[in-house]
DNA sequence: ATAATACGATTACGGTCGTAATCTAAAGGA
DNA sequence: TCCTTTAGATTACGACCGTAATCGTATTAT
């Protein structure tokens, strides 16, 4: 997995985008993004900026044509900043996590049992 | 619930030192986090400020002696954080979340047994 | 061919953050 | 009483962030 630099809040939208579509060029992500916040363009094209120079993204320039591809992957993303989330709210214990989340009734019994089956279905086909 | 205010990394690091013992003075808390850390006191008293401006603590002054305590009670700061993480990272829903962690072996099902017995248990004495 | 346009590159700017040093006022010791 | 030490208040400063505007260059329309 390659190294994950660091992602504003901002710049993670953009991600999400590319992510979902790719290779994608700027007008479409512009498009998206523009639909789904009060940011201009030109803001868009500076966060896609940045994450260039981070080396989140790459792009391949076919003629006139810029296309963006991303170069970490969405689930490592996830994985790192999950992990660091719950170290820095939990001490890096998922129990603690997951009573909070009881607590505040976000998570539920049903939830449980719902992800309990999951879980045994998978190890089945394994 | 007293409205949050956003709290950096290195800020909650010292609302953890202020929610773990309080009333606490200024040198406590220089102490507790120039071990835990590599800060300067000077460092602990700038963000111990910033706390204060952004009404995340108070202090009492008795005398000569400033005991600061929290004004944002940690239950609360972890509810908040937690649910804006997963919003953002899973569009709010607890359930992709969980999947992930089970992907990354994170959760177990020993876990989830675990969880599952802390609910009926808990939901008994109601 | 010249003018308008579109898009990527560069520059901007105030706010927060991490990381502190300096200034100042009070308290205690000589 | 005057000096030293202590601790809170003020100031600093570069990096990153959110939010863009301007500059340059290449493409397109007239």
């Amino acid at each position: 997995m390659k190294q994950i630099p660091a992602i504003s809040e901002a710049e993670h939208q953009v991600m999400k985008v590319i992510w979902k579509k790719n290779p994608i060029n700027a007008s479409e992500i512009i498009n998206a993004l523009t639909e789904k916040t009060e940011w201009k363009p030109k803001t868009v094209k500076t966060l896609l900026n940045r994450l260039l120079t981070k080396g989140a993204v790459g792009y391949e320039k076919t003629g006139r044509e810029y296309n963006y591809y991303p170069v970490i992957e969405e689930a490592d993303f996830v994985k790192v900043e999950s992990r660091n989330f719950i170290k820095r709210m939990f001490g890096g214990a998922m129990k603690p996590m997951l009573v909070s989340m009881v607590e505040n009734k976000d998570l539920t019994l049903d939830d449980i049992d719902e992800l309990r089956k999951y879980i045994i279905e998978k190890d089945k086909g394994k």
